[in-house]
DNA sequence: CACTGTGAATGCATTCACAGCG
DNA sequence: CGCTGTGAATGCATTCACAGTG
């Protein structure tokens, strides 16, 4: 059940995957065809059954994929079946807050073990059941929890310094959020996420859509 | 200056490219190579040439590119100097507070103009300059204010109903960060954005990269 | 029949490699 | 020289299309 290499694009897919499974479950539908699964994530139904083919062939000609088995199998697969990850928070501000209070990472088995802020407004405050730690124990905390996945939601100018304690706590993967790149030893896995610039996509694509200028608001104010 | 069809990963790196080139300036440093620019970025310098081609030719032989007029070229093409704007955010928790509260957009041109909320806890509140109005108001203000980019932060359940919503008040753009996949006519464009999805591809990395189980952490409790 | 699983074909994106230029 | 700009080559990812199956 192991292939050798998964293209990236497909392990992104996964979790849709088990998304959808879980709500058909929920809706007691036994069999699902690649076509429906597709049509629901927005995808093509060639593009679902070559995802699912590089793990093995769990359908069934004619019926499709059973929806509770293939739930099963996909979790197993993307690691988080009967498996609990450790994951460490940095940085409890607005987007850190909106992390630890996502369920979805719960249902997963991702459990934030440690959260750590700066912001001494901020420390000893309990959210979601988990108290916020002082940023100087970052290293430590993330040792004696065996951290595994470390989350960055702090200023640019600090992520660089948060992923190097990380490394050094013994993480073996990071998400980071700050705007600014981070950089790791390449024995930890590192994932720069930037949600600003989905927005700045858009920009780019509505200025060329329509050459003309838009509806200048009102006002053009600058600044706040 | 507009050349047919653009790569969606190039658009992708053109908002990072902007933002070197903004740090590259305060450090008053006048000229960059293509191999300087990708180190920093973590791209080769073949791509940033290739990406930078699409557009046009900015370089100078034997000195690269000079920094500051490549960013205002750039941040021309982004669609996003000397020009604005109006973003609506539907969902003030905490992962909307975050975006509110990121300067970026402003310094982007992308400007809040309208914020609504359905916790009647939090309509009324001023946040970062921008009072927050009741959710069932969205479509109206969408359409006074001019809003061109929607974006989505509330709860999987109601993502759909709010994008309608958006859909109606004739914005242009959406970006929804959540869980839920959202749809709407084609002439409006839609980005699903997923944050958690980060988090389970790098468990799907750790749990292939060493068979073994992790350090059992102390006590795999279950639930908080 | 309705559907899977998959070679083969196509379409994107990245990288190579080098001519040409300041 | 050092560096750009770009054809040509390579490498991924998606889609086509269909033989095979319960």
């Amino acid at each position: 059940m192991i292939p050798r290499h998964i293209p990236d694009a497909c392990v992104e897919r996964l979790s849709l995957y088990v998304r959808e499974l879980a709500h058909l479950e929920e809706q007691r539908v036994g069999f699902v065809s690649s076509r429906h699964l597709a049509q629901h994530l927005g995808f093509t139904d060639a593009q679902v059954r070559r995802d699912l083919s590089y793990f093995g062939q769990f359908g069934t000609s004619g019926r499709g994929y059973e929806v509770s088995r293939l739930r099963t199998t996909l979790r197993d697969i993307l690691g988080i079946n009967g498996r609990v990850w450790n994951v460490a928070l940095v940085g409890v501000g607005n987007l850190g807050s909106a992390l630890l209070a996502y369920q979805g990472f719960r249902q997963r088995g991702l459990l934030f073990r440690v959260a750590v802020e700066a912001n001494p407004r901020i420390i000893g405050r309990t959210i979601e059941g988990l108290t916020v730690s002082p940023a100087k124990q970052l290293g430590a905390l993330a040792r004696t929890h065996h951290i595994q996945i470390g989350i960055i939601a702090v200023p640019a100018e600090v992520a660089q310094r948060v992923c190097d304690q990380l490394v050094a706590g013994g993480v073996r993967a990071i998400v980071n959020f700050a705007p600014a790149r981070v950089e790791a030893p390449p024995r930890v896995r590192v994932r720069n996420v930037d949600v600003a610039i989905e927005l700045e996509m858009m920009a780019f694509y509505l200025s060329r859509s329509n050459g003309a200028a838009p509806p200048p608001a009102q006002g053009v104010e600058q600044e706040r």
